[in-house]
RNA sequence: GGAGAAAUGGCAGAGUGGUCGAAUGCGGCAGUCUUGAAAACUGUUGAGGGUCACACCUCCGGGGGUUCGAAUCCCUCUUUCUCCGCCA
């Protein structure tokens, strides 16, 4: 969430900002102006009676010790009233910075000067387009039916065991996966993240911690005999690695990275552009996480970028790079990009990776700092991206790479599958 | 799942109702000494709110209660450890 001595300092620009995202927010914001200056003042109030409370309790103290218990007994009198406003008071706080809050979680992040403005993806700006689309032979397929021909994905078999959205890879198709994941990682680590291994499931505060919570919990799965959530990206487990931590500022720039599968309930879409692998309920993914100064997040976020790039070149798949405007922007986000595949048997662009800074938005929340050369603490940026989500890149191969003689596999992706066609 | 014990500052560990936000040790930081380093010595060192800066307020796993006053007493939840059971 943002920072309250932010937007007080800078309305103007939180407002011409938040208009990106089409909102209109001069309201909210005076509102939650307000609503901190009457907070401070409860505060102000409640703290000088407790001072004077606490210094009534110390002097009885020192009269029982000298055992003038009369005036002790009439001492303590005296701290009737000041128990009851006391108690008014916190709670009047209580109320107040919890309206507060309420009225921040609602306040998405304030965009980077560069998010175009625009109300859907149809305004989203193309930054960078690579790699030469295919010509497929003329009985070229799309996916899903490849993955029946080849019998390297089942989904009527995952339609038995669960339900829609829930493949089963089989054979070649299950190394496949395997050998991406593996590829992924091991790019992400000679760049400098640390693997990690992260749990699925998720407690509460960790969903509030990246932001998840209290809002989007419809978007994730709920155990609810045991209060957990099944992760819908490594995001969360990843980011919460940080919450309450105040690090020193020489540990930064820090860079993970971990595979996980990701669980998503995707209530509401279905549709032509959801068959096959376009999107799915439980999917895997390798992630990548940054915690980053303040000062230094943009370039990170740049670098990322480049990274993202390299592996899509190496498996020399047709790419497009997305700035998204203002109206697609993610709640949470102040800048991000989309990296797209071109599906030549769909005709389409699939969404692969999104990589964003989400700056102190989710710091904020998290707690998480750094303590600076002068010694004071300050809000760490954090940063994610995708590197990458296997589905659509599954996809992406398998449409892209199909010959008469089968698919064939990307080069670098040789060494880990043991293989070079599927036929 | 059953029985018992515990949870205090970065770590270890004292503190059982009244200058305790908290002894002591280690670690960290600064300095003295040294050509430099180590050792030794001296000082400093939790977090949040508030203030121009002080003052002041809150926090000893979370929540609630008793009391004029709680790290200390009571209730409850969570977590950890030990023993038993189950088990990849």
């Amino acid at each position: 969430m943002l920072q309250v001595p932010f937007i007080r300092e800078n309305k103007t620009l939180v407002i011409a900002r938040l208009a990106k995202r089409n909102i209109e927010a001069t309201q909210i914001i005076e509102e939650v102006l307000a609503l901190d200056e009457e907070r401070r003042g409860i505060q102000t109030q409640l703290d000088s009676i407790l001072a004077e409370s606490n210094s009534i309790s110390k002097e009885i103290g020192m009269l029982f010790k000298t055992g003038e218990v009369e005036k002790a007994n009439a001492l303590k009198e005296k701290t009737t009233n000041l128990k009851n406003s006391s108690k008014e008071l916190s709670d009047k706080l209580n109320d107040t910075a919890n309206t507060l809050n309420q009225l921040l979680y609602t306040i998405p992040n304030v965009p980077n000067e560069l998010v175009p403005n625009g109300n859907s993806e149809d305004d989203n700006e193309t930054v960078f387009q690579e790699g030469t689309i295919p010509q497929l032979h003329n009985d070229a397929l799309p996916h899903w039916e490849l993955a029946k021909k080849y019998d390297i994905i089942d989904f009527e078999l995952g339609n038995k065991i669960t339900g829609a959205g829930f493949p089963v890879y089989k054979g070649k198709g299950a190394r496949l996966q395997r050998a991406l994941i593996a590829y992924f990682l091991d790019k992400n680590t000679a760049a400098g993240y640390t693997e990690y291994q992260l749990p699925h499931l998720v407690n509460e505060a960790s969903g509030f911690g990246t932001g998840q919570l209290p809002d989007k919990e419809g978007q994730m799965y709920h155990v609810s005999e045991d209060n957990l959530y099944l992760i819908p990206t490594a995001e969360v487990p990843g980011t919460n690695i940080f919450r309450d931590v105040i690090l020193n500022e020489n540990e930064l720039p820090i860079g993970i990275t971990g595979y996980t599968p990701c669980f998503r309930r995707e209530a509401g879409s279905y549709g032509a552009h959801v068959r096959g692998l376009n999107r799915l309920h439980q999917f895997d993914k390798v992630e990548i996480l940054r915690v980053e100064h303040p000062e230094k997040s943009y370039e990170a976020l740049d670098n990322m970028v480049e990274h993202v790039k390299t592996i899509l070149q190496e498996l020399q798949l047709p790419y497009r790079i997305l700035r998204l405007c203002g109206g697609d922007l993610g709640f949470t986000s102040a800048l991000t990009y989309d990296f797209e595949v071109f599906s030549t048997a769909q005709d389409r662009w699939l969404e692969i990776s999104s990589v964003s800074n989400f700056e102190t938005y989710q710091a904020n929340r998290l707690k998480l700092r750094f303590k600076n050369s002068e010694g004071k603490k300050e809000l760490a940026h954090t940063l994610n991206g995708s590197s990458l989500a296997l589905p659509r890149v599954l996809a992406g191969i398998i449409e892209n790479y199909q010959t008469p003689d089968g698919i064939k596999i990307p080069e670098v992706l040789i060494p880990y599958t043991g293989f070079s066609i599927i036929n």
